[in-house]
DNA sequence: AGCGATTTGTTCGGATGCTAACGAACTTCG
DNA sequence: CGAAGTTCGTTAGCATCCGAACAAATCGCT
């Protein structure tokens, strides 16, 4: 994602525009460069790591998240990786077909539907995931430690401002 | 998105997975945490912005970076907005029809188009983008100046390290 | 000048993800 | 019990966005 201007000549222009009104440029900055990094990120994870596997984002997270926590029900995986169950119903066929996981009907609740992972499936995580995470550690190996800590914890606190007011 | 875990529990069940393999959780926190920022911070401001004026999170993009840069050609719209030119098509057809823009051939480059703002275009813009504003003030509310500045600085050090790896 | 290579915007087909509506299963409470 | 309300996963319909292929215009090289 490419930005022929920088943003100090974009606050200048944005000046020009709206005059003497009390604009908030640092705001400004931290929600567009968010969408920016997180854009990137996703790109770059998806051509480095998950294009040769055939998974989607959404795909991967989902696997990801039953890999951590399986038996796990349906909804809470929903949960986890922030998608509607519309969406994961979707997904979960088709990693049914690839026979990376499956489905069972819960014995206790009859709505409800377990997933376990299948060992192919199991297979795929434990090498995909420490390729995944190595990427990970690439992606952040501009910041030291500390600042590595911080910007999680940034992240977090603007997460929940925004979740809150739903 | 609602997430039942924490991560140190995330944490905890990954380490079982895994075993002894030397893995970057502090990474792994930054990207996941990146994702989840970026998407509560969107759903937000389409709730408390967009909804009321029917533009779709892209269309706002376009008609902003139109709104500042104008006249400007439409691959730097793209190139500004991070997204594809067959989007962008489809983007600026639906605000041409809405009278918000006009599209214009270059005389110079009969390749080219040249995209303006319209005074209804203008309008919009003029009182939407101070509330838009706000809004992102109220988002990083939370953090002092000086941290929302370092925010914002490490943010873009992760673009730059994604972006150049392409 | 002329012809192949490149660039630009558009079109087309496909993938993705969401909301709304639904049926099935469970819970609540009289 | 049993009827009303709730919760779950699925389906259907819709909007959005992208990559690939394409036509038109321009550029570059001889």
């Amino acid at each position: 994602m490419p930005s022929p201007h920088t943003l100090a000549e974009t606050e200048e222009q944005v000046a020009g525009k709206l005059g003497a009104l009390p604009l908030d440029f640092e705001a400004m900055a931290v929600v567009s460069n968010l969408f920016r990094a997180a854009n990137a990120t996703r790109n770059y994870l998806e051509r480095s790591v998950l294009a040769a596997t055939g998974l989607s984002w959404t795909a991967f997270v989902v696997l990801w998240v039953t890999w951590i926590w399986e038996p796990i029900e349906t909804r809470q995986i929903a949960d986890e990786g922030g998608f509607s169950k519309a969406t994961l119903t979707g997904v979960l066929g088709t990693l049914e077909v690839k026979g990376y996981l499956k489905r069972e009907r819960s014995d206790k609740d009859g709505r409800l539907v377990n997933v376990t992972m299948t060992p192919a499936g199991r297979t795929l995580m434990s090498t995909l995931f420490p390729t995944f995470n190595d990427h990970e550690r690439t992606i952040t190996s501009s910041l030291d430690p500390k600042r590595r800590s911080e910007l999680a914890d940034m992240l977090r606190a603007i997460t929940q401002v925004t979740e809150g007011q739903r």
